[in-house]
DNA sequence: GAGTGGTCTAGACCACGGT
DNA sequence: CCGTGGTCTAGACCACTCA
């Protein structure tokens, strides 16, 4: 029992939750009759129950006591895909190609959605992203000039768009939404499917302290599933 | 100098981090010189650290020292959505009808995904989600009886399935699929949307322990997204 | 081998929130 | 009030991994 970690008793406690010895809602035991339990001081049991807190597993309150979540909050972390890594991972040879580049006025709808001032100038690109040469994911993406200046004489032989701009504008907070897509003509054309076929679709705005940095818009080819465990 | 809270050193050098004092990739300062500088103890530095570490914003390595991480891994954290709440959420009124529920043998392709042997018998159930009377999303549902014996007999007048489920069975992992649906004639209907309509697809399968639960696949109405931040 | 992070300990004090 | 979790400390030992 001596050679407790905080990993080991947590696990300890979640498998005891699970099992049903304590039921939804319950008050679990405090920090020191864990210590005791577990002959372990009560800094290590405190890491323990700290963790199963951000798992969404307990609710702990001072006072309170710690207790098991009424309504288990399913929380999912995954990690935002980068394309290249996914059709790696696939086992695929990865490739991409800018198949437009043009600094133009934004429409109306990415005004808003950027927070743009008015007469702010843009990047926008289309780029096909190939996994063994097939089509994978058609991307559309516009960029802030405003915010990356530098972007209008960037190299994008090297780099993808999405690799550069995350070298150059390091940490950014990011807006994400995932929705189904009907494929319009170009999509169609773009990832050799028909028209009209349901496509998964990654839209995504990041931001630089308060200033947008870029949109983009990702459709993945017919059938692409986004998995994830919780 | 000393009222140096484990939060307020790992905000302070996530700060320094995102102003750019250290580059993407660059070694930072080890635990014992944050120490002296922030005037707390090394635990603390450490917990901070560790912190940034599940952030994902550093990456840590015995003897290599700390370094900021060369692409920072975007990771996603967000609750999975249970229908009831996003559509209260909009202020909306929720309701929702069973609108089949059977017991039947599973078909192939569901006795792999749900890890079943074979013979195993299944509930399978057909439901409507409604916000303020018009369809939301469309389930689809099998439940493993092996599992969850008592399930034939549930009241699902009072309590929906997810909700029944969670309850009898609480916690578990849980693997989960988004990827963009056509609507086929069935979900046309139930949806009142146009055949071939593209849709938001959630496949979800839960487990407790090594044995399924219960595997649901949910089809948004047309034009849903699933929006969060990073 | 030596430097770095990973962890545990025992004790201490504080902050919150039911009673 | 007082019990609970939240946190810090100083020191210690271990484990990994780079040179």
């Amino acid at each position: 029992m001596n050679n407790a970690t905080h990993q080991g008793i947590r696990d300890a406690i979640r498998t005891r939750i699970v099992s049903g010895e304590w039921k939804l809602g319950d008050l679990i035991p405090g920090e020191v009759d864990f210590a005791a339990h577990y002959g372990c001081s009560r800094t290590t049991v405190n890491r323990a129950l700290q963790a199963l807190a951000e798992e969404g597993i307990v609710e702990r309150k001072r006072k309170g006591g710690t207790r098991v979540r009424p309504m288990p909050a399913p929380q999912a972390q995954f990690r935002i895909p980068i394309v290249r890594e996914q059709v790696e991972s696939l086992g695929h040879a990865y490739a991409t190609k800018v198949l437009k580049r043009e600094i133009e006025l934004p429409p109306l709808s990415l005004r808003s959605d950027m927070q743009l001032p008015a007469g702010t100038q843009c990047a926008y690109l289309e780029s096909i992203h190939l996994a063994d040469d097939q089509p994978f994911a058609f991307e559309r993406r516009w960029v802030n000039l405003a915010t990356v200046p530098s972007f209008v004489d960037a190299n994008l032989h090297e780099l993808s768009a999405n690799e550069w701009l995350v070298k150059t504008v390091p940490f950014s907070r990011g807006d994400v939404s995932l929705s189904g897509t009907s494929a319009d003509n170009q999509l169609a054309e773009m990832l050799q499917i028909q028209n009209g076929a349901a496509l998964f679709t990654m839209d995504r705005t990041t931001w630089f302290e308060d200033r947008s940095v870029t949109r983009m818009t990702l459709f993945y080819r017919q059938g692409y599933r986004l998995s994830f465990e919780i």
